[in-house]
DNA sequence: ACAAATGTTAACAATTATGTTAACTTAATC
DNA sequence: GATTAAGTTAACATAATTGTTAACATTTGT
C-alpha cells in the first residue's frame, strides 16, 4: 500500500467530510498530499517552508489541505524547494 | 530532433522576440507548445476547443502562444478535451 | 485575387489563487 | 497542566488567470 493510499485511509476515518468528497475533490487532494509529503520528507516545517518560497505557512497548510486549485509556477516553487523539478506530461 | 524543437528553431527564425525571452520564459512557452500540438495532433481547431471547454478561440489562442501561467485545473481540462489524462510528478 | 476559415492580439470584466494577519487547535516537552 | 512549536482556519486584500468581445492578420482553397 502506497504512502498516499495509507493516509488517505487514516483521513477518510478521522475526518467524515473528507470522505464525503473525496471524489470530487480526488486530483486537488492528491496535489496537497504529494506536497505535504514532499515537504516532510524534505524534513521542513510548514513555516521553514514558507520562508523559502516568500509567503506564510497558512498558505502552504492552505495548499495541503484546502486548496481548490494552484498555478503551475506555484507547483514549481514548491519543486524548487525541494530541490526538484516538476514534471508535467499528458498521458492516454 | 523532436516535434517541439524542431517548432523552436522555425520560430526563433520569425520571431526574434520569442528567441529573445526563450530561456526565462521556457516552462510556460513548452506548456504552450504541447497543448497547441495535442490539439493539432487530435485535429481540432482552435474554434472547435474552445467550445468543447466552454471559452473562446481567444482564450485558446493566449494560451498556446502568451500565457504566463495557467492553472491545473485549465490544464486538466485541455487534457481532457484530448481524450488524456494529465500527470504531474516531482523528479529528482 | 477573392472569400472563407482559422489564428492572433488588445482591452476590459469576471473569477480565482495567493498574500497576509490573527485567533484557534493540536502535539510535544517540561 | 503550562508552555512552546507546529498546524489549521477564517477573513480580507491583492494579484493573476481566465472569460469575453471585437478588430485585425494569416492561411487555405477556389
Amino acid at each position: 500500500m502506497s504512502d498516499i493510499q495509507a493516509y488517505i485511509s487514516e483521513r477518510k476515518q478521522s475526518d467524515p467530510e473528507f470522505a464525503e468528497g473525496y471524489e470530487e475533490g480526488f486530483r486537488n487532494f492528491k496535489i496537497g498530499v504529494l506536497l505535504k509529503q514532499a515537504r516532510e520528507k524534505a524534513g521542513l516545517t510548514q513555516d521553514e517552508l514558507a520562508k523559502e518560497l516568500n509567503t506564510k505557512k497558512a498558505a502552504v497548510s492552505r495548499i495541503e489541505n484546502h486548496a481548490e486549485d494552484i498555478r503551475l509556477s506555484t507547483l514549481e516553487k514548491y519543486a524548487k524547494a525541494f530541490g526538484k523539478k516538476l514534471k508535467v506530461e499528458l498521458v492516454d
